[in-house]
DNA sequence: CAGTGGTCTAGACCACCTT
DNA sequence: AGGTGGTCTAGACCACTGG
């Protein structure tokens, strides 16, 4: 025997839920359909049906057939760190404004996060995100120099930095993300086109390779009528990201 | 039939192992040992020793022996919904004071988050929280009736109201949350001493069970300078959360 | 090797939901 | 009343672990 059945059946039913061929809301087929159609026992069905109840993909109860309850994303980590991925997964057209790009000492509360010396240079970038062409957050970047370099000669103004990071190879393994509100600045004001004073929501962002050296520092402020973050997460300890 | 065999078994395997009858390190008994015990078949055992598997309680393998890992389990589940959890992991001291609980109709707009019918009831409270005897948050709750009428005789200003469901048996499976700002409205800004118009990081929540039946609606509330929520996510897919 | 848990079968009865 | 999931029984074979 290689893959038990049970782990083989959640695997087609996750399948089927996420291709969409049973959409959200719909029933999945009875257990006793399931047994059918895999020519199996009652078993192996409610196993497999009990991991996609832990998942949070379905619910049902006593006498009634199970339902749908969501289709999940497959990349957690990418979908949360990356503002483009998550536009996209949510049905909204992502794009972007570069501010300005700098090569230069950071002051020391960034350079503290980042671990570097007071003589170290490193990559600051500020760039407004636009979800279908209206200004929703305004992100200020830093990464440290051997990282950032490439950043200097690329199109900004093309998409997601975290995909081409990841494509020049960075190891840009995971991350710590810590929220609270601001009011805005004169600089958010201009470029989000709010009032100076106007409740924004922050992200804080520290990123880390698999070693642990920290590779990017940033601070991100969300208009809140237009951008807010969502996590889902259940008690079998699955959690999963989005952003709109 | 009132409580299932699987369910009686967990719950005294569980008071063996809190008891200390079975130490942190030991062995529990067979499953061949438990179904003579307990003069039952292999099937509520194993149940039964898969519910203490999920809580973390015992651990094992194929050929080997489960053994009891902790004798209080401490869930990242828990940690991200529950206020008093997470205060006491940053190591700070929690405090409540309850301004209402009331029955009553909610809001058209709770009363769908909660898949209510216009004519249904629902458990309301507003509770301030404290960190350190400092105003830091202000809950403004919604629970469904069947779960919310224990509230109504408990003692609310006693600690975690998470903690009380669940020994109560609430089935509270997995949450969605939500992150932006608002600016503190006259009740916000009595009950956290903030100016009105003061940035405030809002969470909202929904709760809901293994069935995928909505329990609870939310909103918090927190103060910028006294609480934050931090998450950590990785590539390789698990995430852990606090907020202090 | 014997003991143990992981998996599966083929039934059965009950409680609950829908009709 | 019939369909459905929740629970339970009494077997069976396999893979892994330990002495």
């Amino acid at each position: 025997m290689g893959t038990p059945l049970h782990r083989t059946l959640a695997a087609e039913l996750r399948a089927r839920i996420r291709g969409g061929e049973i959409g959200v809301g719909e029933m999945l087929p009875s257990e006793a359909a399931l047994c059918e159609e895999f020519e199996t026992s009652r078993g192996p069905v409610r196993q497999a049906l009990a991991a996609l109840r832990d998942e949070g993909l379905i619910g049902g109860g006593q006498g009634r057939r199970a339902v749908v309850l969501d289709a999940v994303p497959a990349q957690p980590f990418e979908s949360f760190q990356s503002f483009t991925r998550r536009a996209e997964l949510t049905g909204h057209t992502p794009g972007q404004r570069l501010h300005e790009i700098a090569l230069r000492r950071p002051d020391s509360a960034v350079a503290a996060n980042l671990d570097l010396e007071p003589a170290d240079f490193a990559v600051q970038l500020v760039r407004l995100r636009l979800l279908d062409d209206r200004p929703a957050m305004l992100e200020r970047m830093t990464f440290v120099e051997q990282v950032g370099r490439s950043l200097l000669e690329a199109d900004l103004n093309a998409g997601s930095i975290y995909a081409l990071l990841t494509s020049q190879g960075v190891d840009l393994h995971a991350a710590r993300h810590t929220f609270d509100a601001v009011a805005a600045d004169e600089l958010d004001a201009e470029l989000l086109r709010v009032q100076v004073g106007h409740p924004l929501l922050r992200e804080r962002r520290l990123t880390w390779n698999s070693a642990g050296e920290p590779l990017e520092f940033s601070e991100d402020r969300y208009r809140p009528d237009l951008a807010t973050v969502t996590i889902t997460n259940s008690r079998s300890g699955q959690a999963g990201f989005t952003r709109e």
